[in-house]
DNA sequence: GTCTATATTGTGATAGAC
DNA sequence: GTCTATCACAATATAGAC
């Protein structure tokens, strides 16, 4: 095969599907225009739909994306073999280095949660997410007496929320306690991976 | 004075404004038209325009009210005097409560203070929010000895986080773990009280 | 595949009768 | 104060030339 097939249409597919993270993570699904998304993109307006059909589906692409993005990249991690206090110090150290390199997808994704939860039902059917290895992991360390006997379903939303939350209201805080210095924001994160670890660890010691 | 003063019209104002508050709430600004707040007040739609003169106007009235009941509810308790270990479990459980009777305004905030930190900006100014209570009364706790050295933002942090995302995910968390059962899911977070609570209380103890 | 032009619907907002 | 009718514009989407 000496042809590179479709080369120049995948370029402009991936633009768009580029351009449309940016826009539409940023400013949701109804505050997106299909406009914005082709000025973003550097190219016209009706190529967009030739490449999806509607701003329904290309928003899924989107959607898909930032949701399979931010949940099972910890799922490796979680299965590894090294003791559950280094998984659970990687864990955090390595998704809050996710979030605060993809600020916006905690709040887009929680407001999508809310706005439209039968999409998420259907993204969460087709793709590979599986909540259980997580439940199973914290069930198997109990019963070794690894870990304090606790409700797993607690522990694991523990774990999500201090290090979600932080990044979702992220404006707020550094408007708060910081006067919206972003260094200063990003400093405080970075020193919260460690405090944030000591805080699990120090709840689930038997 | 016999006459009861624009009685008829604040009756029109609020049934406008209590339904503004349920269409923007649960949708966000560009996701709600004027049409659907009209048909949700069971009035026509010139008269949001009447009572407030744009969208904007109307939305900021509603921003304001959200704003303003989720954030300094529990200052009262933190500046109360009781030992500030019955504080804390205070203001988990009151926060949560709040949070449980009011499910879409978490996540409505989060969304809002990503779109538009400029206009959460002015409406922090008007109000009279003043998270240094917060601050100042943890730092006289930690140097009276009653809670170990650190980060009084971090802990601040930590506490809202454990209380405010199993809310706003709740639509997702609800449908993993208990196939969105929405009895089982209040239970859970309502034994998420006293979980929540011994958990920071370890943290702080010296 | 990419563009221009256009169809069509929905939006926020206003004018004016009552 | 409340309604009907209507404006001006922006939105998604499509048709058709190249």
């Amino acid at each position: 095969m000496v042809n590179i097939p479709e080369a120049h249409s995948l370029s402009t597919e991936n633009k768009i599907l580029e351009a449309a993270k940016k826009v539409f993570i940023e400013q949701g699904l109804e505050g997106t225009s299909m406009q914005q998304i082709a000025d973003e993109a550097g190219i016209n307006k009706s190529l967009l739909h030739y490449y999806f059909r509607s701003k329904e589906k290309l928003f899924d692409a989107v959607f898909t994306f930032a949701f399979q993005y931010i949940v099972p990249q910890i799922e490796d991690i979680m299965v590894s073999d090294c003791f559950i206090y280094v998984k659970i110090e990687r864990i955090v150290a390595e998704y809050m280095d996710m979030l605060m390199k993809n600020q916006f997808i905690p709040a887009f994704i929680l407001h999508e949660i809310n706005r439209n939860p039968d999409r998420l039902y259907q993204i969460m059917q087709g793709s590979g997410i599986r909540p259980e290895i997580f439940v199973d992991q914290f069930v198997e360390e109990m019963k070794h007496g690894n870990i304090r006997p606790a409700d797993p379903r607690q522990l694991i939303i523990n774990i999500l929320s201090l290090c979600i939350l932080p990044v979702a209201a992220k404006p707020l805080i550094q408007r708060i306690f910081f006067n919206t210095d972003e260094l200063a924001y990003l400093h405080f994160l970075e020193e919260r991976k460690k405090i944030v670890t000591d805080f699990i660890i120090q709840s689930i010691q038997p």
